[in-house]
DNA sequence: TTTT
DNA sequence: TTTT
């Protein structure tokens, strides 16, 4: 059983392009490399500052949009969850890495070079592009154009399949 | 375009038991109420306390699952967005109701009323039970069981179709 | 005690110049709206948008900085907790309203109209400015310019009174 | 200037007691280990778990609460920010390390070992104990008793310095 | 009422 | 390595 809540939101810039990649299945792997600043002043009114470079990775379509429209110097929103892997170095030590796993992101109004003008918000669920397939939210029906009726019996003010925003 | 963020987060208790209807076409529409409670102190080191209470609703197979395993008492973590809705009452007078609307819910230690043992973390998709379709993150391959090698050709790192956790 | 967790964040973009007034205390109030914008698809392929209007509201000196900075068109992340109120109309009837009292906010790459080119995040603690008492976070010390040593006995890895980013 | 956003939500249960030690300065330090595991399914419908153990880092005040009331299995939800470290081992190889700097923390439904009856919610400023002072949420003055009037100049709605939850 |  |  699902035991926890994991989930990290940054919003930050890219501190180079994103790097991609595809799996021998064909499944786009983006990573990019995320910074966010923090400022706190000290009892002498001195501004300190400190910067955490994380390690984003997008899967599957995500992982394409990333590619394709994010550049160093983007800012963007990224929600996801962190993983910790282990694992034994070509010179066997063994290391440790941290990663975020996107699986939101969103565009920010910053532009990065070459900065594309094309903006949205995406949500993966790791499907290969080729399949195409959509993820469950954008099966759903679309809410129905008249406001909830709002009546006592409120499972009527939702139509057949009717899926809510 | 998507444009925005609407995200809530709520860790509370139910103020009575889950409220299931289904729509027409079969979809189970789950709603409770969900109290969170704020406390802060004045300078006269009163504490001052102050209950929130969140109409949120559950659609689809996360509505069944809300409606069979919460109770009232019950500790929840939700999350999902805000929707704001506007409509006539029946004494014809505009009125306004704020909904959040749940995409994720998980069980957390506080059992209520005849509380159920069963604790699991779901994601919703509005998915109809009765389709039983898979939401995009459960066709997902599992993660392979060996390490990552962490080569730098890191997209070798995930086999076919491999989606992480 | 205290129960629960009431947690809010947007990314959304302002669709009026803020409002700010001050209470006879000198505290800023400043009051905006933000639309969040999601978008989804339905079976036939079509798009659609549904936008939600968020009532945020700015407190001490938080509410300045919102005030100051913030125009029309200016996209924000902002985190906060939903406040729902009951109130009787001047017609003397019930009413109810949904607010985001903001504790946290960050300006993001949009720019409204008049767009200043100062931008920053700030966490509000409602201190009116006059006091210009500094919120706890702001008093803490730097944390020491030398890498942390990383030995067994970890406290040692801090200074007096020293706190972390 | 701050530029960005790094926030970690987890819910979790500790994997042992935790660890309290204190600075020179009598800052108590506490780290914890925190489980979240998470469940998907493959297309054979074969259960896939996995659980990441977070290191989580309390400051101050919080890490006395943390330290006198978490134990060995307690479910606990944790609010903070990543922070990456790289330092030179005893072996003089440089090494990283992720920790989670949490500033909220509230104990849940579930009881570890030897678990006290009494809860709370709690958030750190990394004030030293000793010198108890009130971060500035607690300076705040409490919300007035009578309902908010909701005139069209809402700023009255505030009695001085009055400070919302 | 914003934004793309 | 970003950004302001």
């Amino acid at each position: 059983m699902a035991r926890g809540i994991n989930k990290v939101i940054l919003v930050g810039n890219l501190g180079n392009d994103p790097d991609t990649k595809y799996t021998q299945g064909g499944m786009a792997v983006t990573r990019i490399s995320l910074a966010t600043t923090s400022v706190r002043k000290d009892r002498e009114g001195n501004t300190q500052e400190r910067t955490e470079w994380h390690r984003v990775v997008f899967f599957g379509k995500l992982g394409e949009i990333a590619g394709e429209y994010l550049r160093k110097g983007s800012q963007v929103y990224v929600e996801g969850s962190i993983r910790y892997d282990k694992y034994t170095g070509q010179d066997g030590v063994e290391k440790y890495s941290t990663d975020i796993i996107a699986d939101e992101m969103q565009m920010l109004g910053g532009r990065g070079e070459g900065g594309g003008g094309s903006r949205g918000e995406y949500r993966g669920g790791g499907d290969r592009p080729q399949q195409q397939r959509a993820p469950a939210r954008q099966d759903a029906q679309p809410r129905r154009e008249a406001p909830p009726a709002k009546s006592n019996d409120f499972a009527d003010d939702f139509a057949d399949d009717d899926i809510p925003f």
